[in-house]
DNA sequence: TTAACCATGTAATCTGTTACATGATTCA
DNA sequence: TGAATCATGTAACAGATTACATGGTTAA
């Protein structure tokens, strides 16, 4: 049982999905490809914690859709009361900003205009998606209650807006710092 | 070459270092071990991109400083001006959340927290931080030039601050969100 | 007709973590 | 006396990416 193992018990704890839906699902909190998925979906299911059924398609491939086990779910219980680990961060263009001077401005202005792109396109994303679960949940999501099916996805979404918020303002600030020099 | 060689080379670009220097100064953008760093120094040693020299400590073990080669700095060059990959962030924290409904409040309470309490001293390690690169810098931060050897790390370090607060707002609302179930 | 999406899987490779190994100094 | 810091390395394992493989449908 690794994290992602987790992560994907999680998701299906909130209704059944199949694997290349998890695969969609699971990239807001935990990036990963259908090749890690899949076998981890087989040992799980192995493992008693996962169950599926064929779901014949017509107009697409047929389509295997895993539910959660009780046993899955106490898994998943006990996992949460355990420490949890520090998030982890990796960014490549911090380390190109780190030695932008090996370059020239333009250059350095190209990639920060690119990222601030990425980071438009994410927050749209992101405003489409909390849209759609505050149609699904029913109710104002600024009252929504921790038994509401719906808590989960928009604490989620919620941290992923105010962190691409705050990139795109470090986005703008460090342009700003560049045309000063 | 990956991309902890080229975070590597990004350090020594502005001095010369040992092993375990970059093993600590490169947490802030690209978290690795030493048992990474020790092999990867030695490759890029043998590929002709770094060098060092073993400099002999009384007090403490001798230490090889490694110092980036002309080679080094042409191989960062080019890098920077290729396509940069998306940023990766995992956080098992937020996958907690998602299933949050399966245990009690005071879990929840508890989790963000304690992540309230890592963002903190995290704030504070980032706040020591840039009170260091400005006198290192020997002007006002606001004003550095892209070409001051200190702009690389004030841009770092203010997207760290960034995003913590960020976080830390996220802690404080979801805590709020939660006391409101 | 070509690309994109749906859908599932395996194999090879690379990246990253944990553990093993050694040994001196400093501080509580 | 025991823990923490400095300092460097290797080995085993786990996690993640890329590539290989197959094949139908839909929309530009």
């Amino acid at each position: 049982m690794n994290t992602l193992s987790y992560g994907l018990l999680s998701l299906l704890n909130k209704s059944p999905r199949s694997g290349y839906e998890l695969m969609q699902q699971i990239q807001l909190f935990w990036p990963a490809r259908h090749s890690q998925i899949y076998p981890l979906l087989a040992k799980l299911q192995e493992a008693g914690s996962v169950e599926f059924i064929i779901v014949p398609q017509s107009d697409k491939p047929d389509k295997k859709v895993y539910s959660i086990t009780q046993a899955g779910k106490n898994l998943l219980r006990e996992w949460i009361s355990q420490p949890t680990a520090d998030p982890i961060n990796r960014d490549e263009l911090m380390i190109k900003i780190f030695c932008i001077s090996l370059t020239n401005l333009n250059q350095a202005e190209l990639l920060l205009s690119q990222r601030e792109c990425y980071y438009r396109n994410k927050l749209l994303f992101l405003n489409e998606k909390i849209e759609r679960i505050s149609l699904l949940a029913g109710a104002p999501l600024e009252s929504l209650s921790m038994h509401n099916p719906s808590f989960g996805s928009y604490m989620l979404v919620k941290k992923a807006i105010l962190n691409t918020e705050s990139n795109l303002e470090w986005c703008k600030w460090a342009a700003m710092m560049l045309r000063n020099s």
